[in-house]
DNA sequence: GGCCTTCTAAACAAAA
DNA sequence: TTTTTGTTTAGAAGGC
């Protein structure tokens, strides 16, 4: 067991040795110190609970939004840190009281398959990249380093993605300076004019991804019975940790596809080598961790994550934007 | 069923 | 010569 330190790479554009975990927008008021309990690493935050179906939309208010003046740019991937700190992430959340832990041998060990299309994970690369613009070989390494699936993988995968480099519009080659040139082949690089259909793709994908195998699949919610302590509608902002933990065990499923054991509210969190990293969490993204208890929902907010109040108002959006805002995609692409 | 997209495999040529 | 890169073709699978 090791405590999640991933931090961003140096290349990446998110990086910077000075504010890699404390990114903040002028635009917004420094954070009040978000209140947590000393025992754990863990914030909650409590929605209300409202009908999935209410409809509503997923957008953010302009005012919120403001500074997306191109949508098509993937900056935001970056850009949102005005939202939400930009430090690494664990990908796990304690929760004060489970059922039986998992055991660790009955995880599943051998990676899923990224649910991105290689055109998305072309895309993705290049726009990692400081030039926007990789070789080959970069792309290669930039998918290998972000999915241990294709660590693992044969390599027919390869040929795929020079298949996908040859053979889609998205995707334009650079000859390379021969001067400057380190390495066989050209450059590759995307497409402007094709950038915003990469990106709603991209969206989808990640949307339909967290929909479907984060929510919609969650396992059965808990049904016990209401203690009554709050009813529908109610809105606490923040839970009480204490209280929380005093309720009876229930059935709380992370919905994450990963499990691990839950013995204690102290935070000891484990991410394998071998675990699938979220590009998009790696580009400075918080991965959100929805629960449901009785009527109600709570976030789980990973450790240091000093939400300030302006972001959890933001995080307040509407419940089907609550369904969605495992991808934060929702919380940056409000009015596209 | 047809069309489209995506994935996979394979063959081949050119470049490093 | 070997490896990598780039192109092309073909077939299968899945979604709409």
């Amino acid at each position: 067991m090791e405590k999640y330190t991933q931090a961003l790479p140096p290349h990446s554009p998110l990086y910077s040795p000075q504010n890699n975990s404390e990114a903040r927008s002028p635009s917004l008021p420094q954070p009040a110190s978000f209140p947590s309990s000393p025992t754990t690493q863990s914030s909650y935050l409590h929605f209300t609970s409202t009908p999935l179906a209410s409809g509503g939309s997923h957008c953010l208010s302009p005012s919120t939004v403001s500074d997306q003046d191109d949508l098509t740019c993937l900056n935001w991937l970056h850009q949102r840190g005005n939202l939400l700190p930009l430090q690494p992430l664990p990908k796990i959340s304690t929760l004060p009281q489970t059922l039986d832990p998992i055991p660790v041998q009955q995880l599943p060990l051998s990676p899923a398959k990224p649910p991105y299309s290689f055109s998305s994970l072309i895309f993705m690369a290049i726009e990692d990249s400081p030039e926007k613009r990789l070789p080959v070989k970069g792309i290669y390494e930039w998918i290998v380093g972000n999915f241990p699936y294709y660590r693992e993988a044969p390599g027919g995968w390869r040929n795929s993605v020079r298949h996908n480099l040859s053979l889609s519009k998205s995707f334009q080659r650079i000859h390379r300076d021969k001067s400057q040139s380190v390495g066989k082949g050209s450059l590759w690089r995307v497409c402007p004019e094709y950038r915003p259909a990469l990106l709603e793709v991209l969206r989808k994908t990640h949307y339909c991804h967290r929909t479907n195998i984060n929510l919609l699949s969650k396992p059965v919610l808990l049904e016990a019975a209401d203690n009554g302590q709050n009813t529908l509608g109610e809105t606490m902002e923040i839970s009480d940790l204490d209280s929380l933990s005093s309720n009876p065990p229930c059935s709380l499923t992370p919905d994450h596809e990963e499990l691990i054991p839950m013995e204690s509210v102290e935070l000891t969190e484990v991410v394998g080598e071998d675990s699938e990293k979220d590009p998009l969490a790696d580009s400075g993204y918080i991965e959100l961790h929805y629960y449901q208890y009785q009527q109600y929902q709570y976030l789980v907010l990973p450790g240091d994550s000093e939400l300030d109040l302006e972001s959890v108002e933001i995080l307040q959006l509407d419940a089907e934007a609550q369904e969605a805002a495992g991808s934060l995609l929702d919380l940056a692409g409000g009015n596209h």
